[in-house]
DNA sequence: GTTGGCACTCGGTAGAATTGACTGCTAACA
DNA sequence: TGTTAGCAGTCAATTCTACCGAGTGCCAAC
């Protein structure tokens, strides 16, 4: 009748025993739920530890101690702190996605075709909706991929337009306007020789360019410089934001929105985001770990695109810091994973 | 002492006597102001007609009688109605933009530079700022601009991309996907024959297209159809929007900032909004003008963009329908005079 | 170490009272 | 006839009060 005690083994330090995990997970969860602090009686009641609120109590005493729960005010329960939500997702098992969103996830991936743009548009609009959060897809950076074709085309006699292709299937425009009016047979020499100097290199590499004093020459030159100044600028990464508009179901108080939005409007801000979080090897940064002051109320969950062994983008997904981070996770990495397998199929099928 | 009473000419319908539009005016410049209901004293002691509150009074039982204003509740002041507001804006004078902001717009246009797209993106993010609304930038329709220049790219035997360049400096492209492998000079070949048969042409003309076997000629004809069928979709315009963050500073209700945002994310929604509204003639449409339910509580503001006596776009401003019409009105045509201007000269120019 | 009991805290709510910003109406006035 | 002061009436918003109840910390008993 008595339970029998299992001795607490030694626990590392910023680990905790089997029953405050519990307590402290029992909390999250049904503050995520709730939006409400979590008195001492609920969780006595939800978790199947058997013990009594009072027990609980002086566990809970504990873990705010230490940092993994706060309470708002002296009559109110606990809320998990950045810390809590940390062990916790820390300590998730990987969820499944439900079968019905399994099976939405499918079908898009089966029917959906076109431009890589296209796809990564509406996966992030897929993503948004398979969790009501803000989705953010990254695509891959052009920064390794060769150039197959470059061309310039007079529009009017001081305005050309470079177009270059590159291997990736992306494509690059730039104004090129030479202080000279240029023939037309000049340009197309112009091009000719770009194509001749540039295909098969990378954005990298620098090329030796034709030193002479003629309108082709200076073309070409600026040419070249124009597009290898692309690259600095913008890293060549796209973004495509889907959902913004849940950013205004999921956040309480307007400044927090007004916020939150503005962030996302900053498009380059938000790449760099992602790709901080990736480099520091996280999957989920919870409120102020990603070192972003203004979105200190956001959790963001990433998972990169993996196409032949290296990253070729990522899939994010922003929410509140309670966020359902099961459920969101486990789609963030359902569709990075259909994604990866759409664009390596594709190269593998050829 | 006493006041001569000009006598009221006969007046058309719809149309107020000067006294009962002063009181219209100052309502609605009092409420766009507060946010509030306007009570009768505030309006007497405001608006210079030398009147007591209770003539105000009056006159503003007429007015809410003939649909201008309308009561919250008996004991509180009165509020526009959309016909108050639409009476308001009919009869605004055009407003002059600060002088500072005068400054910002001509050093903007002064100083950006680049492709078109970069351009407009630019401009709405400086239209929002300067209103602080959202702003929305339509850009010119590709429909009629000739074709200057196709080029299939061979990116692996059964991927190819198509990339056509436009009179007008766009640039599409579009994957061309076999059911068979082509070789190299296939492509190339495929390449020249589309240049021939496409140079000049608009994306309405139909062409010819070979009826051969072979696989030269199936790659011409899926490239031409791949390429016509472009333009149902989109239209081509593209549209850009800045400042969608403002959409939570300045509607209140989660709910209405929710639905706004929805209604942005999907462009095209918006792009044939703004269409509308200048295809019914309106510069503003308040409301429920506009026929669009979900944006009942916003007024919409274009001002189309002519270039060379005819409409390359238009760029707009979003807002509550209690904005500021007179500032918002001024900035956006300013806005729209300076993107002509830059349109347009750049052609003058060369 | 666990538990029930108990006093205490404090946010939230519900209701009553009050305030104050309006109105509409009416009667007097120019 | 149009204008005005005055006045009674309305109603949202505010303030207050009391109270409830969720939840705590502590303690003594098990």
């Amino acid at each position: 009748m008595a339970r029998r005690i299992t001795k607490a083994p030694k626990l590392a330090p910023n680990d905790l025993d089997a029953r405050k995990a519990t307590i402290l997970q029992a909390v999250v969860v049904e503050h995520i739920d709730t939006a409400q602090p979590v008195g001492s009686s609920a969780v006595a009641a939800n978790a199947d530890l058997q013990v009594s609120p009072a027990t609980v109590r002086s566990e809970m005493v504990t873990l705010e101690r230490e940092g993994y729960l706060a309470q708002p005010h002296t009559s109110a329960g606990r809320v998990p702190t950045e810390k809590g939500y940390r062990f916790f997702v820390d300590h998730l098992k990987s969820g499944v996605l439900g079968a019905a969103q399994q099976q939405q996830v499918r079908e898009f991936f089966a029917s959906v075709r076109g431009e890589v743009e296209d796809v990564l548009e509406q996966t992030s609009t897929l993503l948004s909706e398979l969790t009501s959060y803000t989705s953010v897809v990254v695509g891959p950076s052009h920064a390794h991929t060769k150039v197959l074709s470059v061309q310039l085309v007079n529009l009017d006699p001081r305005h050309h337009l470079l177009v270059a292709v590159f291997s990736d299937g992306s494509v690059v425009k730039h104004s090129v306007t030479p202080t000279f009016e240029a023939s037309h047979t000049e340009v197309t020499e112009a091009s000719r020789q770009l194509n001749a100097l540039l295909i098969g290199t990378t954005l990298e590499t620098r090329v030796q360019v034709p030193s002479r004093h003629d309108h082709v020459a200076a073309l070409v030159r600026e040419s070249v410089s124009v597009l290898h100044a692309e690259q600095p600028t913008q890293d060549g990464e796209q973004v495509f934001i889907g959902g913004s508009s849940k950013v205004a179901q999921v956040f309480d108080g307007v400044e927090t929105v007004r916020q939150v939005l503005s962030i996302l409007e900053q498009e380059l801000l938000v790449v760099s985001l992602v790709q901080d979080i990736l480099d520091q090897g996280l999957s989920v940064a919870i409120g102020s770990e990603h070192g972003f002051e203004p979105l200190s109320a956001c959790a963001v969950i990433v998972a990169p695109v993996m196409v032949d062994g290296s990253p070729a983008g990522a899939v994010g997904l922003l929410g509140p810091t309670r966020m359902k981070y099961r459920e969101a996770m486990a789609a963030a990495e359902v569709v990075s994973a259909h994604l990866a397998r759409h664009f390596g199929g594709e190269d593998d099928r050829g």
